[in-house]
DNA sequence: CATAACCTTGACGTTTACGTTATAGTTAGG
DNA sequence: CCTAACTATAACGTAAACGTCAAGGTTATG
């Protein structure tokens, strides 16, 4: 059996994958990089940063990222490039949408109605204040974006009027 | 007469101001840039970089900045700002528009139909790609509002629900 | 005409966000 | 068990985008 090397890479990444107590499946650096479209670099910077511990380290102290890792991981791409956020701002920002999960599972083990509310309404605040962020860089852009159809309407009116 | 350090200032900030043949006001670089927000080293770097280079030089080889150099600036800090874009993106998105105004000037020059017609067609089409980079960072910023959106749907539902 | 408050061109320093290299431990396949 | 391909930490390098002096010229004002 003439394996290719391909092949070799693919039962490697195959083996990248290991589980949790949960039955979750746990992936090494390399291949939580390649599913993220990131380096395994930025990975351990972003560790370094505060910003993504993995789940844990295996026997080998090998990093293992779960699938909320890498959810997070997507978040920060997100944050960085389309708000054009630095990773401390984006640092803060994950703090906030932390503490409205940490509020979640308070929620959960709360029994008391008027304090359950009371979180969900925190929780809902939270929430509204990364969505004014959003909602700010969303309208500067409908902006530029006018702007431009503006001048395209500009020179498509010169252009009938030229062909007329 | 006691004149404050205030006034002064005040003062200089008057004298900042030039004239081109044509009667524009010229700003030194101090003033252009407390017009746009940045600094005067930002500006230095910026023409550095051949971002902008400022309208001409006074006989004391002073920068001055016309009015177009400003909304050039004004317009590379909505691109950095809003798009996230590297200056590198910024100047060639820059030059693209240029290509445009370029484009306006030999239009009206031109007496060809034919030539104008295509003239503008191409003007349309430089404008159409610009507005397809503010489009895609548009579409995917929407996104990223839906989600917080629905969380907070999801928030708000259980709150109502809790307190039937 | 002195002085303050501008301006000039270097040039070196800094922060962010990684890339790259070196050295060494770990694991799977032949 | 040897080798390849992963992994680890550490450390140095780098590009972008400026900040911050330093040394000197310019201009307005008292």
């Amino acid at each position: 059996m003439t394996e290719t090397k391909q092949a070799e890479v693919e039962n490697q990444i195959v083996a990248d994958i290991e589980r949790l107590d949960t039955g979750e499946e746990l992936l090494q650096i390399e291949e939580a990089a390649r599913r993220t479209g990131l380096t395994s670099r930025t990975l351990r910077y972003y560790e370094e940063r505060g910003l993504v511990v993995p789940a844990r380290r295996g026997d080998s102290n090998y990093r293992l990222y779960s699938g909320a890792d890498i959810e997070r991981i997507e978040r920060i791409k997100q944050l960085k490039d389309l708000l054009a956020f630095s990773l401390d701002e984006i640092g803060e920002l994950l703090e906030v949408e932390e503490q409205r999960v940490s509020l979640k599972q308070a929620f959960k083990l709360e029994t008391d109605r008027a304090i359950k509310s009371q979180q969900l309404r925190q929780a809902i605040l939270l929430t509204h204040r990364e969505l004014s962020l959003i909602d700010d860089k969303l309208h500067r852009l409908e902006k530029l974006k006018q702007d431009a159809l503006a001048r395209i309407a500009r020179h498509q009116h010169r252009l009938t009027e030229l062909e007329a």
